[in-house]
DNA sequence: GCGGTTTTTGACCTAGAAGTACAATACCAT
DNA sequence: ATGGTATTGTACTTCTAGGTCAAAAACCGC
């Protein structure tokens, strides 16, 4: 009983992470968030401990949004170097927004200093390692990959250049030139 | 005339790159800044405009520093890979200190909302990008390095790997796994 | 040593970030 | 409808980041 909320946490969440997303987490206050979550502080406060309590469940969310993608497309059948393409385009953040990766992101800005932001950067960058490393796996015993190289490493080697690509569509440059580098990266494999 | 300065203005800007470099931009606060400088803060805003010029500032001794280590390393003799395995692993940062790069955490950091940062980072990674492309054209040149891919594209790639590693780096993890990425990296080639 | 000039120091100021308190509100069960 | 409970909104508090200022200090030329 008592009194409803009138707001989703779930949503809540969404919206934060975008936010964040935007404008990084040093660079977002309390009251920016009430706003854009339609609702007031104490709300805020109340359904979240604090805002780096947010900023984790957002990144979460960011995580479970990723990887349930990403192992979708690699379920769906088809042939490999299209959906590895559109893998590393979306991840990289090519195309409409200027955001880069919320997840490269706060890596790169709290990093060392932030253990529990470090934890969850380095499981969704390792469970994407390891759907890369599947999707090798298969390319390569359907024989649409080389099999000259292991599939492990390859796959570390996307996961550092998705990343790289990230935070290079954040700086800006035409999205042309990061199609290139991935088409590059693609023909390699 | 007038009392001297107590202190280097180019040494000042080295050591608040390094605590830059360790606490990221929001991380860092002034009175820190003066302390590490060994200054009182009126000094610091005296010679630095403001913590953001100083930053700016750090970032270009940065650049500086990086490019022309990496300029002079390619100007050495001597086969090509070693000296592309030592650039990437010096860039990314693989090794003692945690903390990536600079610029890469300067651009995800601050990224869009900062157009001179971005700048900066764009102008770093492009001179390394230009860098890497001569490298690559001389290897394949002297044939150390294949010769079925553009030296633009292959340098590109590299450029967003190092990023890449660099956030990795930062994140944590085995440095051995670093060097495995950077060898097959530099196999490929 | 003195005047002019610049630097240094540390106290001071202000705005806003992060979080709290509490009265008002809205619901449910009875 | 009424009591109990939970949420809401907003005013309030605290603290610190970022920056300023004035007085003391250190130098140079004369």
């Amino acid at each position: 009983m008592g009194r409803p909320m009138q707001f989703e946490a779930g949503e809540a969440v969404n919206r934060a992470m975008d936010l964040f997303w935007r404008q990084g987490y040093a660079g977002t206050t309390p009251q920016e968030l009430a706003s854009e979550l339609g609702i007031g502080k104490g709300s805020l406060y109340n359904t979240f401990e604090s805002k780096h309590a947010l900023f984790l469940r957002a990144l979460q969310r960011y995580s479970e949004a990723r990887l349930e993608y990403l192992t979708s497309m690699f379920q769906a059948p088809g042939p490999i170097r299209p959906r590895l393409k559109q893998a590393l385009t979306a991840l990289a953040g090519v195309g409409e927004h200027q955001r880069g990766c919320v997840m490269v992101n706060a890596a790169a800005e709290l990093g060392t200093a932030d253990a529990e932001v470090n934890h969850i950067a380095n499981e969704l960058f390792s469970h994407i390692e390891a759907v890369f490393g599947q999707a090798i796996v298969q390319g390569q015993a359907t024989g649409e990959l080389r099999t000259d190289q292991a599939p492990d490493t390859v796959a570390s080697q996307l996961v550092a250049s998705v990343i790289g690509l990230s935070v290079l569509v954040k700086t800006g440059g035409p999205a042309e030139r990061f199609s290139n580098i991935i088409d590059g990266l693609i023909d390699g494999l």
